[in-house]
DNA sequence: TAGATTGTTAATCGATTAACAATC
DNA sequence: TAGATTGTTAATCGATTAACAATC
């Protein structure tokens, strides 16, 4: 039970789910603590004692059944329900966001799309939606209890947008705009730079 | 001097950067570790621990001088020069990258763009690229000695796309794909997968 | 039974923080 | 000088790993 799960153990519990949803596309039954740690590259110990944070789900001798652990991982993460999330930003990244199929399956459906270009504004999007003005994302949001949002606009707008979402009571931010944002005790913001990425990487060579 | 430097320390520093070159936009020319703290969410003690594995970049009773510290974080980071950057898959997700301006300036250029899809190759993208037949990937990253890829095809395809990068020479591979790749030693991998980062989230919520 | 693997404990390892002398 | 802030040390805190009894 979550007495106080570490940040850095939930932050792997996603990577683990992505593994055995993978094997359990591959119709593997059965895995095992050694087994996971050398597909991700993590040792089986760790994968053991992140796990018992939350409960008991494997055999002595025989490992873990990989779709009763897909299950229970989808619980702990509270994606066995789908989250609708807000999409601010039609540009080439919030498009791309929009027609992406990997949500799917995996806890979330994009069920808005905001910019506050009056050029894009009204265009349909693959998949159905239609890009609504941002004049409009507080009442939306405010109206159908969203919880999640994606921040796919230019850097100088994001901590507006931020506030603005956070205001009209979103709790979850991804945001992909090259800036770290300032917002409110409880409010959970993950980021998404390639360039990070990449630096985090160029270090090395 | 990188005695021995630790990947989470690493992994910061490209933040750092990020708000540096920001408060350098903004004109700030100084700064303190207390201040970037705050604007980060980090303690100032940890900037400082962190900057002094490289070197000494401040003045006590003062600060830090902006410029010098991002030119300084550039060089540590190797951003000091560009990196040619191969990208791997001409979808939505790919042709938003190639668009994307944020590379521009943070030590980044997309360099050539591939795709296996007959429908996709030898289309024009904004920015002058032409997108290329996968089937010259592995000659034409050899030839021009690109150490840098990004990955943005579907998931079955990334880990033989990673394969084929590998033995072309690139070291650091942007994965966009939502699997954990297989690598030899001493290449560097960094992942995005959206659905990862939100499920990191909803755990909370 | 023999072999395998879990869940958990204790030991090790590493990262963060608090505190402060040095000094601008 | 008085105030501020660095770089660094030592203490604290937390995460990872190794090992193993339990048991399938």
């Amino acid at each position: 039970m979550p007495d106080e799960i570490p940040d850095i153990v939930v932050g792997r519990l996603p990577v683990y789910l992505r593994a055995l949803m993978r094997m359990a596309q591959e119709s593997r039954e059965i895995t095992s603590s050694h087994e996971l740690g050398q597909r991700l590259g993590i040792s089986s110990a760790q994968i053991r004692k992140d796990l018992s944070h939350f409960g008991e789900f494997g055999k002595q001798g025989t490992g873990y059944q990989v779709k009763f652990l897909v299950e229970q991982l989808r619980r702990i993460l509270k994606v066995d329900a789908e989250w609708g999330v807000a999409l601010v930003g039609a540009g080439d990244l919030g498009r791309a966001l929009a027609h992406y199929g990997g949500f799917a399956n995996r806890g979330f459906r994009i069920v808005a799309v905001f910019d506050n270009d009056p050029a894009k504004i009204g265009m349909k999007l693959t998949g159905g939606l239609a890009v609504q003005d941002s004049s409009r994302l507080s009442d939306a949001i405010r109206q159908s209890g969203w919880k999640v949002a994606m921040v796919a606009v230019p850097a100088d707008q994001a901590q507006a947008v931020a506030d603005k979402l956070v205001e009209a009571g979103v709790q979850a931010i991804l945001n992909y705009a090259p800036i770290t944002l300032v917002v409110a005790d409880g409010i959970r913001v993950q980021y998404i730079d390639p360039v990070v990425h990449l630096q985090r990487m160029t270090f090395y060579l």
